[in-house]
RNA sequence: GCGGCUAUAGCAUAAUGGUUAGUGCACUUGGUUGUGGUCCAAGCUAUGAGGGUUCGAUUCCCUCUAGCCGCCCCA
């Protein structure tokens, strides 16, 4: 740091990133075309730490209840052969037509950034040979996906995920506890969040019911807009949550899913509503979700969040549901599957939305001033120690003036400060001041742990409730 | 991918077709020698990029880029 801001600063305001592109790279207009600072591509962020308490907050929750739930965390790779999403998402789907960053590697392969993870745990699965494990096989995953997607709030290119993928069970049980898991998540956030819920049954009475569905709409096709008419051809099921006025009243006189349903789809429907009506989950039954992805069979589901709902764009916190057939479609024994993921910026939205923002990290109670080469090196030390004892020590290594320092230690908030200068290295001694007070005291250096612990005792019992 | 709105420093903002683009917060340094919170002073940092109109543009126009909102879609 010797140099700073002087000589930083304005300098690398000429250096773009390019230095060294040997390839002749026409040195016109790079895409992006600003030569000033270098630019994030669009729809990435970077998050700050002042978010990571949030974000900590986040990833622990679902930690603990992945664990408490017995679930098994994957790490999946983020690159994919682009034919595992291309065969398992639907080739209609927008994420497969126009959202996957898809290209070709330096071996000359098509690989594409996963845009979900639930077809990398089916891969998974079968590729370690999981459906010789105890079944249902549990698995959990946290990472970063990728839409190329117009990006909005709460809706970024990279985006983080997690997910929660039971594979190898039928049991209508744990679709409903997985709905539990996802609600559990939610309060233990402290976020008011209900779920809502559908089956859109096999494939096969899908079917039937699309026909129905789509020859109901076509003699009303009047009344349809561009949309819904290109819905209508593309995916039909997407109409059911069209937000067309018109389209929504005809909806009411449409047919209903629910209502073509084979029995054993409609009995596994029914057990699911009764296991989550039992927890007394807030749920809505909603005919008319659909959801994105072509491997969805039977039950679906979706997070919202609860408080002034509608009117927050990406009010979805999170979906899953059933997919039966995913693991067959990949060339596995079929093995029917049940999971959900969660938007976790979406999540991490609605906890500033609420103001709840945990510390990063705990806060310091110590501050440890430093005077002179003798004292630092002493106090490099001495930083050990308090740090083995578990007392958490701040310091300000970066500034020499005293004054920089207590002012640094004004703004942590401490109660103590250390003070070791270079008569106090000479004598043994370091000073411990008391920040609120003023009041100092001089003391044998070698009991300045002990003392410290005893002082902060007070403050100590007070704060575990929470941390 | 379509439509709309927006773009001044790290953040929040002011102003203007014409000398040094103002303020607040933050940050750095200082108000004598090793002592914070208040106060004072100084310093640092900006018109997103490129082009056009003009004697002159941060201001007007165009394009690009990015953000936000709506649609599409989704987490």
């Amino acid at each position: 740091m010797p140099f700073r801001k002087k000589s930083a600063a304005p300098k690398k305001v000429s250096v773009p990133e390019k230095e060294s592109a040997p390839v002749a790279a026409a040195p016109t207009e790079e895409e992006g075309g600003n030569s000033k600072n270098p630019e994030l591509l669009r729809g990435f962020r970077d998050i700050m730490p002042e978010e990571q308490g949030r974000w900590n907050l986040v990833r622990d929750t679902v930690r603990k209840l992945a664990e408490a739930y017995s679930f098994d965390r994957i790490d999946l790779p983020i690159l994919e052969r682009a034919d595992l999403f291309l065969r398992t998402l639907g080739k209609g789907t927008d994420v497969v037509e126009k959202e996957m960053y898809i290209f070709t590697d330096p071996s000359n392969r098509s690989v594409a950034l996963r845009p979900e993870a639930t077809a990398s745990a089916a891969r998974a699965y079968i590729n370690h040979g999981m459906l010789d494990r105890p079944q249902p096989v549990k698995l959990w995953y946290l990472g970063p996906m990728f839409r190329h997607d117009r990006p909005q709030a709460g809706r970024y290119r990279q985006f983080y995920q997690a997910g929660f993928e039971s594979f190898g069970a039928e049991e209508p049980i744990v679709d409903a506890q997985l709905v539990v898991i996802g609600m559990q998540i939610f309060k233990d956030l402290g976020l008011d969040v209900k779920v809502e819920i559908n089956s859109i049954g096999t494939a096969e009475c899908r079917k039937a019911y699309l026909a129905e569905l789509v020859a109901y709409f076509r003699t009303h096709r009047a009344k349809l807009s561009e949309d819904d008419k290109r819905r209508l051809q593309k995916n039909p099921l997407r109409i059911l949550d069209s937000k067309e006025e018109a389209t929504r009243e005809l909806l009411e006189g449409a047919p209903q899913i629910l209502n073509w349903l084979d029995e054993k789809s409609k009995e596994h429907f029914m057990k699911v509503l009764e296991f989550v009506e039992e927890m007394d989950i807030p749920y809505s039954l909603n005919p008319y979700l659909v959801r994105g992805l072509d491997y969805y069979t039977h039950t679906v589901f979706e997070f919202v969040l609860a408080e002034d709902q509608g009117e927050v764009a990406q009010s979805a916190l999170g979906g899953g549901g059933r997919y039966d057939g995913l693991v067959e479609v990949l060339g596995g024994r079929p093995t029917p599957a049940c999971g959900f993921a969660l938007g976790l910026e979406r999540i991490v939205r609605a906890l500033e939305a609420k103001g709840i923002n945990p510390p990063e990290h705990p806060a310091p109670l110590v501050f440890f001033a430093q005077l002179g080469d003798a004292a630092r090196r002493v106090g490099l030390k001495l930083y050990e120690e308090f740090r083995r004892s578990g007392i958490p020590v701040a310091e300000a290594f970066g500034k020499n003036a005293l004054k920089a320092q207590l002012e640094a230690a004004n703004r942590l908030n401490v109660p103590l400060t250390l003070i070791l200068g270079q008569k106090e290295v000479l004598d043994g001694t370091i000073i411990i001041r008391d920040m609120e007070s003023g009041a100092q005291e001089i003391v044998d250096v070698k009991k300045a742990v002990a003392l410290v612990a005893r002082k902060l005792q007070p403050v100590v019992l007070d704060k575990p409730a929470d941390l």
